[in-house]
DNA sequence: GTTTGTGAAACGATTCACAGCT
DNA sequence: AGCTGTGAATCGTTTCACAAAC
């Protein structure tokens, strides 16, 4: 199907928390004004958004919220279950394992890896750390759908590299290093001294 | 000044970190060619980018590294230092205070915050964590100019209205909820959740 | 009467292409 | 000759506005 837009995708996230939202309200049916409402957008821009995929709503009387909740999850593949991998135990690393919300619903932490041998063998969240030499040979026998890097900018190239070759599809990378993969490796970078960068620019206001 | 794409601040946060890897390389002058390379851009984009803030450049040389640099840091008000505030102190939050790329360069955290008595008057990073109740008192004695929210999603609005009464004027938020500030305090979110999100609909490829 | 779904219009960002400096 | 700075062209996204469905 044709591109869809980055924000499309995030929007329909954003709408799909909403109508859970809905859902436990015990509401059962929402016009896209009440969607747009909710997340701070227009009526036009959720309807757009949803027209990407098909006609989900009946005219005069809105969409159905648990129905609208069920095509969204399928639109974003959210009707399976994923497996990540995360590379780096550190602070950050370690924290986002033990997240709620991270490690939940439709994703589940399946191995964490680090290099430093004080690391390896313990457990975080249930999970025993592994070296990260043996991330090939690990994913080699069970693959994994997400690579999450959570080491050093130095490390973060040659950790793409290895998940790329173990045919990870997909990599959130949160070291800030700009990461070559291939074209059909989907990556998102999480830059945390970018966020702060820019929020410094809004306060100066050149 | 005319209003800057958030698409262009990133970018020249990226040409900075560019910069500063070349002047440690020693490079002192460099084509928009050369910073589009290192960023998977285009010469045409960072001029663009450039044009926007005045003209750095000399024509058929390229840019000075140190001088473009130091005039990148200006426009992103990186000539200054940030007084930082985290609300909350759970795995998240300690593990941003205690990340290299966060408390550094510009951003300081001067106080962290949280409600679980367990945690408060415990140190962090050598940051002693104080009541939230505390805040509001805290923040009216020494203001602080960015505020980073890493609550659970349920009390991140009050929060978040707290430190808009105490002239915050930006707000970094990990929470997963859509907070509402005034249009003079810049947010910026964070959501892990949707990351992934995002990552599952690429791989879904609906 | 209400609200969807969607072409058309408006807007905004990126890319092109070249005149103007060095 | 080489590279910047920038108006013009292109491309993509959002908003408008209304016909169609209920």
């Amino acid at each position: 199907m044709r591109r869809i837009a980055e924000s499309t995708v995030r929007r329909l996230s954003l709408y799909l928390s909403f109508l859970e939202e809905f859902e436990t309200q015990g509401t059962d049916t929402v016009s896209s004004e009440a969607l747009a409402l909710r997340g701070r957008t227009t009526s036009a821009q959720v309807r757009k958004d949803l027209s990407h995929f098909g006609s989900f709503g009946k005219r005069g009387l809105g969409y159905g919220v648990p129905q609208l909740a069920e095509r969204l999850r399928s639109i974003l593949g959210l009707d399976r279950r994923y497996r990540m991998v995360v590379i780096g135990a550190g602070k950050l690393g370690s924290a986002l394992v033990q997240h709620r919300g991270f490690s939940e619903r439709w994703f589940d932490v399946v191995a964490i890896f680090d290099n430093d041998p004080a690391k390896i063998g313990r457990a975080l969240d249930g999970i025993t750390i592994l070296d990260v030499g043996r991330l090939e040979e690990y994913l080699g026998q069970t693959p994994a759908d997400i690579g999450v890097i959570v080491t050093p900018a130095d490390p973060a190239q040659s950790v793409a590299d290895l998940l790329v070759a173990t045919k990870v599809r997909a990599i959130l990378n949160f070291a800030p290093a700009q990461l070559s993969v291939p074209h059909d490796v989907a990556l998102r970078n999480v830059n945390l001294s970018l966020e702060l960068e820019a929020l410094a620019f809004t306060l100066a206001d050149y």
